[in-house]
DNA sequence: GCAATATATGAAGAATTATTCAGATTTAGG
DNA sequence: CCTAAATCTGAATAATTCTTCATATATTGC
């Protein structure tokens, strides 16, 4: 399910043996590492390497260039991303619209904060490389996956499922992040996510077919 | 009302006579354009400097270095965005809430589409420095501004303003940057914007205090 | 145990780029 | 018109960094 990267950018090989795919995952998360701690004007491909303790030789190996490395990771969060949200759908499939919500607003919400730092490093990082087709495909797995969800409330039936999908979807991304940027105490963080939840919900029942 | 920026990117000395003043126009919109056109990965200063027509040596006269030029284009950037935010903010003073909150959302949502270029460009510019200050200091200027407005509001009281207020521009500012990066064509990010105001109105309808 | 294949090494090369500074040119003000 | 201050120039410097490749080592399947 993985976005197919622009030529340039593609892996060049994958590894077969276990060893090599140990190689890299050390080489992925010395990469976010490296982000974290240092930024990533300061990401180069023999700190990388080095900190993944392996030579640079074996990281072009795998990668064609550094910014594949970049678009790699990148491809990598996104994907787990997409995959819990995927799993949350699933999980409130045919439950009533306002615990539709409640989880996927959690879901992202949590996502973003557990790991505050890889959130940083990897927003600042896609500066490097040509995003579009990433965020392209995130976003047309989790439409997806938010549509059928939706779809299947128990109580609830809309006028034009599509838009209100893509306005609760945009709406609580687009929060969650601009939230996330704004360094919130844990107080006013709480109580946004919680407004924001209303929000949503009042907005979904008011987008419901007259039952 | 400009930011204070970090020492080692504050601007080296300030153009006096008319013609450094061109000369640093010059330049800002030459680092534009090369941004635009090469992006931040090729944003070299001798190509700043040839596309300003000016030599390197003038650009370090005022800039301390290239993260410098980039901070400070930010900065210029945000206080013209600021500004055309707390214009908005004095126009609907007293004005009744539902009117603030279209006003809102259509000043930022033009300000944002009408450029997609720059804003896009500029975007993927904050990687390459520490945008904290930057976006801290535009928040703190908006949140000032709106919140001004809201408690004008002919029609309207909360239990908490600033929570209130808190909710309603993270949720505008946040949806509109994410639909922005989602690539809408008219029609559907028409329509959003549509909805958007719907959400936020229905919101703060319900955040009153009863009257 | 032995090819064949996969993986790892890291010094060397090539290219790019940020930044300086000593001197030339222009402007302002008296 | 003349001096001091402001502004501009751009070749030279110094440092960094990406990427390659010939060679070495390890693993697999037979």
């Amino acid at each position: 399910m993985k976005a197919l990267a622009p030529a340039a950018l593609r892996p060049r090989k994958t590894p077969h043996q276990s060893r090599a795919k140990v190689t890299v995952d050390a080489i992925f998360e010395a990469t976010l590492q490296v982000l974290i701690r240092d930024g990533t004007a300061l990401l180069t491909t023999t700190r990388v390497a080095e900190r993944a303790g392996v030579s640079v030789g074996t990281m072009y190996q795998y990668f064609p260039n550094k910014q594949a490395l970049i678009y790699a990771l990148n491809a990598r969060y996104l994907d787990v991303l997409a995959e819990r949200i995927e799993a949350t759908c699933r999980d409130q499939h045919g439950a009533a619209i306002e615990r539709m919500i409640e989880a996927l607003v959690d879901t992202y919400w949590r996502a973003k904060t557990e790991r505050a730092d890889v959130t940083r490093a990897l927003y600042n990082s896609v500066a490097e490389m040509d995003n579009d087709a990433l965020i392209q495909h995130f976003a047309e797995r989790t439409n997806t996956a938010t549509q059928r969800m939706l779809d299947s409330a128990a109580d609830a039936r809309f006028q034009d499922p599509e838009m209100t999908n893509l306005t609760l979807v945009t709406v609580i991304f687009g929060t969650i992040r601009n939230a996330f940027e704004r360094n919130l105490d844990a107080q006013a963080a709480a109580t946004l996510r919680d407004e924001l939840v209303a929000m949503c919900c009042a907005y979904a029942v008011h987008a419901r077919i007259e039952p």
